[in-house]
This record gives structure tokens, sequence and C-alpha cells, in this order.
DNA sequence: TTATATTTGACAAATGATGTCAAGTAAAAT
DNA sequence: ATTTTACTTGACATCATTTGTCAAATATAA
């Protein structure tokens, strides 16, 4: 099970990229980059864009990594957790079918 | 599908009992309260247990009603929401697994 | 040792959460 | 129809969290 630091610092290291230039490509200083790829910070959405777009990962494949890092980190400590996430769902759903609606 | 704010309203109404009468008991304003009811504001945690005691509403089932909806209005907007409550209950599983070690 | 890369912690600025207050509206009671 | 009561609204204050910068410390490698 990895998180989303992992998986960046992984394929940063295979392409042989320094902290301080895909930092760069960010607009954000090394050490929070250097923070998120150990998980002491978390991205913004934004990083995480960029990050898929300058280490070739799919966009998509890594922003969902990215939010259900958050939210497991969320509701962990949870002894619902996982009714929680079961209503959730039903509550996505249902907010779903009303956009179209609305 | 009902959001806390309904759930709470109902009930509160069903035991005729007044907004300012409830808020005092949360030690907040009451406009916070009316607000929370139409979730134009979001409750705390500690809101939420209160209100489970005051209005007798069984606290587990609350809480979990509030924080999924925390999350279903976290992600509803995103189009891989689903499979993101997929990822996530694997990682809260692992982490689980792993609070019990450490 | 010297150079290069990363990490750490103190701090600052910006953003978001949480609350107060007073004036406004709506409905019911007198 | 006025007054009272309950609720709603929006402007604002305060506080916590997020997001970032910077410089010094630590590792890693020439």
């Amino acid at each position: 099970m990895e998180t989303v630091g992992q998986i960046i610092r992984a394929k940063r290291e295979s392409l042989g990229l320094l902290l301080r230039q895909v930092a760069s490509y960010l607009d954000i200083d090394q050490a929070i980059l250097s923070k998120i790829e150990r998980n002491e910070r978390k991205a913004t959405k934004g990083n995480i864009i960029k990050l898929a777009e300058i280490l070739k990962l799919d966009k998509e494949d890594l922003l969902v990594q990215f939010i259900s890092d958050r939210i497991a980190y969320e509701i962990a400590d949870e002894d619902c957790a996982s009714k929680v996430l079961k209503v959730a769902e039903q509550k996505v759903k249902y907010l779903k079918s009303n956009l179209v609606k609305n």
C-alpha cells in the first residue's frame, strides 16, 4: 500500500530528477517537496497535477492516490471508518444524480 | 438521503426544542446552529456529540452521518469519486492493521 | 575536504474555520 | 394591526491550519 509521497519519490529518482528541479517546476521551495515525499506535508491538488506532468505519471491515478490518502488519514482513527465510507458512497451517488438535474 | 442538518432539525422540532435552547447546551450562538441545520456551516465533532446527547440520537449513527457528509462533500465534484472511496477503504484497512502492531 | 543533495526547524503570510453580534424576516399570539 | 417570538442573514473578529520561505544542519558522493 503506497502513499503518494512514496510513488512520487520513486518515480522522481528513477527519472534522475533532483528535488530542486521538480520543485521549481511546481513553483515551490524544495523543502516542501522533500516533506511531501516523506508524507510530512500534504501536497495541494495543483501540486499533484504538475507532478503527474513532470514525472510522466497518469494524472487520474495520481489524483486517486492523493485524495484517497487524505480521506484514509482523515478517518483512520474512527472505529466506524468502513461504515462511514459506505454511507459516503451512497451520498456521493445521490449528489451526482442531482448535479445532472440542477 | 438525509444530511446531518436535516436529521438534527427534524429531531429538534419533534422534541419541541428551540434553537436557542439547543445552542446554549452546545455553548454556541443560535445563529451557528441555524446554519448547521441548513448545511450552511459545518458542525464540529464536539457539536455532534453534544447534539446526540440533547436530541437523544445514537451517537455512533450521528457521527457516521456527520463524517460521511464531510467526505461526500469533499469528493462529490471529482469524477473518480467512487474509485477514490474504494482505494481509501483499502488504505484504512492497511493503516488499522498497522496500528495494532505499533 | 569540497561539492552537491536532502532534511530540518523557525518563522511569515495566506487561507479557512469558528464564533459573535445586531439587524432583518416570518409567523403566531395578543 | 401590533407585539412577541423564533429564526435567518450578513458583516465582522478571532483563532487555527495550511502553505510557503529561508538558512542552517546533515548526509552523500567526488
